[in-house]
DNA sequence: CTTGAAATTAGATGAATGTCTAATTAGACG
DNA sequence: CGTCTAATTAGACATTCATCTAATTTCAAG
């Protein structure tokens, strides 16, 4: 999702494709007429009609060699409304059934930390999982990464959390770089398993 | 419009950005936590915070030499709301007659901040109705919430607004948490009134 | 007042990207 | 097919901006 989002961002934070799309928001136009509004070459416009277009934001329909650009006006609420949904559920909200919801509600604590490791192992496994929803595949993190996050949620014990999490075989590890492991490979037997 | 506009999708146009971004929305984070979870330098990452400040998109606590970064939701719901609306936001334009046009423009300067709380009452509650304009009704606010919106127009003495907002029956408030009430219900009192 | 920790500011460097000219493609029409 | 027009693509150049190191500021604690 960051990656969509970043990519909308990108697209209208150029003022000559912010100024596109508010005048193909009041009627469409070709790129000769853009280009003289906006005081650009006709190349220069192709350019920012394309990026606007991968982004959906702008229709085309061909007329002869012209070719008129509309605002998808739907598209654009679409994106934009999707920047409201940020906010983050808590732990327990973002659990996929009862068991955890119930351990994560018992171990993680409103601001999102961690009281303690639970001593059983299918409810460690569950807070090891809850941990884990920060963490993308295929991305690298530093050593000094992942101690921060840990730290952020446990600063009792961060580093047996992460000893865990090798275990487990949520997390591998080699010369100091850590990734994360497919879930497929993880050992998450569950509660009382 | 497209001033402010720009300004704002050019601070969330980049990764760094939105990442802080994502982790601020989860919980508050230092300059170091930051830096750790980025993989990036402190001075990074303040710079990054200095960008998303002058947007009112993050806030700042301080706690010895330590600096917690919150996230301005209020701020960023605002803003994206924006992007739906065609609509001129500048606080003079956005007034439905000429009286507030008027106050408005005496009190609230271009940044959308409020000069000081008009003395006269009627003139404070068209200082007051232009402050509800983004708080939706059928919807719940934290306190914390409300405080970091009105903080960011009037930092001088935002609790008052708050107080203000409920005793004019626009707000009303129980156990920490806020609502809008109907346009209808509220003790509005117009100049000279 | 000195020391230490956290953050910011200043300034340098390099990467990302906007804009241009020149060359090429695609469609309309005799 | 040859020509005209609109648009796109390719590649060069310039500008903006992200990131770093080094120096400075701010605040707390002895």
């Amino acid at each position: 999702m960051t990656e969509t989002l970043l990519a909308f961002f990108k697209a209208l934070a150029h003022e000559s494709r912010l100024r596109i799309v508010g005048l193909l928001a009041q009627k469409e136009h070709s790129v000769q007429e853009l280009a003289a509004l906006l005081d650009l070459k006709e190349p220069t416009v192709s350019h920012h009609l394309a990026i606007l277009k991968e982004q959906r934001l702008v229709t085309v329909r061909a007329e002869g060699t012209t070719r008129w650009h509309a605002l998808d006006i739907a598209a654009l609420e679409t994106l934009s409304r999707r920047v409201l949904e940020t906010q983050q559920p808590s732990a327990a909200l973002l659990a996929v059934d009862e068991d955890e919801a119930r351990v994560l509600g018992a171990f993680v604590d409103a601001d999102e930390r961690l009281r303690e490791i639970p001593v059983n192992r299918g409810k460690r496994v569950i807070v090891l999982r809850w941990l884990m929803q920060m963490f993308e595949e295929d991305r690298r993190y530093s050593e000094a990464e992942i101690n921060a996050y840990l730290k952020s949620r446990y600063p009792p014990d961060w580093a047996r959390l992460r000893r865990e999490l090798v275990d487990h075989r949520m997390m591998e590890r080699d010369a100091g770089v850590y990734w994360r492991l497919p879930r497929d490979r993880w050992r998450d037997e569950r509660l009382e398993a």
